[in-house]
DNA sequence: GCTTTTTATGAACCTGACTCAATATAAGTG
DNA sequence: CACTTATATTGAGTCAGGTTCATAAAAAGC
């Protein structure tokens, strides 16, 4: 009883003080922005002193960075989640689109302050990795349904996976802008596109035109047949 | 030629003074970013008091937001012109595309400070008045293309213009990231992406199969004259 | 020329990010 | 437990830079 009663060693009580920061930064910059964010109401918010702040990140651009990575990494979570609650790739994908747009629409702060983060990031600046971890969740589906046979990467995934994300991006600013208009349009467009580009000719050939064809062909032979 | 000599009425004067401070700006926030961009600065460069440039500007967000509304009308004219310079609605938009690309990965800061001043916008705020402006562009190559037969809208127009604008988008920050990367793969597959998916049948059915279907059909015919 | 209005100036102001000498707290030691 | 060393915290003070405003210059009106 005595060790669990007790959650306060020198690093618990840091990680505490660290996680307390983090989030009251997290709140405090999607109620107000980077710019009106205010070091000292952060600090207040999580009942440290200003200096304090400092000891845990070097400055103000560097908690944001902190709290964006944080949200990359919860959002990762859960697009494995939704992926992994599915079998058929395309079912997998659809997901991915629907819970992406959710999540964005929903938290749409957070996609400028990433583009803030990422500006001043290069290629191997470690503010990047936690959205590497989560473009990589398309990449597995993707992946995986070309090993299954239901895809066929008639381009390079990098260009494939900037189409579906970039969609996806852009239609969640305007989602957020015109809040009468439909995410399912764009997720169900979606997923039209990437079976129509992407997915093997077997499975896409089932429209009407061929239909016809073969029955053409059916009625030709049947009459054949009945003069021979 | 009295007149013409003196190119300074009053007018004229603040014009010219507006002009150098919005210039100033533009080079200064290229050159440092937004945050690092300082008034004193784009003052001296306009060659004008600092306080002088709240004369022309409330404060340097809004200077932000003009440097940012220009950007786009220049880059509006020189979308035009790209689409102007072909008939065939897929050149078009391939030339749309190509260009769109290649200014974006050139000036690729200016998407950073758009979504800043996007981010303060709300649905009729100015300041977004430019990027529709912007974006007409396609619309009115796509729905031309829709007149003319060769296109359908098989899905709503803003949520292929978001596939669009927001593949370009993301690919540019791609390319900009990873100088190697072809930008020609980008515009040649969406190129096909929009062949395929809002081509109209006819055009888009030149593939193998359907010739070898009509190959069989034509033997078949064949065999049938040669009976009766 | 003299008055009024418009435009320009830059020193002073003020907010807020960041620093640092002083202090409190925990760990180590005998 | 007393006492030393190491570590963590504090908040008043510094300073950069955006913004303001009393003052001056320039233009317009008469």
């Amino acid at each position: 009883m005595a060790k669990l009663a007790a959650p306060s060693t020198r690093r618990e009580k840091m990680e505490a003080k660290e996680r307390a920061i983090l989030d009251a930064a997290r709140i405090e910059f999607s109620e107000r922005g980077f710019e009106n964010a205010k070091m000292s109401a952060i600090a207040k918010r999580a009942e440290v002193a200003e200096g304090t702040v400092y000891l845990y990140y070097r400055n103000k651009k560097e908690l944001l960075d902190a709290v964006v990575a944080q949200f990359w990494q919860i959002l990762t979570q859960g697009a494995r989640k939704a992926t992994l609650a599915h079998n058929d790739t395309i079912a997998k994908l659809k997901a991915l689109a629907e819970f992406h747009l959710r999540e964005l629409v929903k938290d749409f702060d957070f996609v400028g302050f990433t583009v803030r983060t990422r500006e001043t990031g290069t290629l191997d600046s470690p503010s990047l990795n936690p959205i590497r971890g989560y473009v990589a969740v398309f990449d597995e589906v993707f992946r995986q349904g070309v090993d299954r046979g239901v895809f066929q990467e008639t381009a390079p995934l990098w260009v494939i996976r900037d189409l579906f994300y970039g969609t996806l991006e852009y239609s969640s600013r305007t989602l957020h802008l015109h809040k009468t208009r439909e995410a399912q349009a764009v997720t169900q467009h979606l997923t039209e596109v990437f079976m129509t580009l992407y997915g093997n000719s077997k499975a896409a050939r089932d429209d009407s035109s061929l239909q016809d064809i073969e029955a053409r062909l059916a009625s030709i032979e049947a009459k054949i047949d009945a003069r021979s």
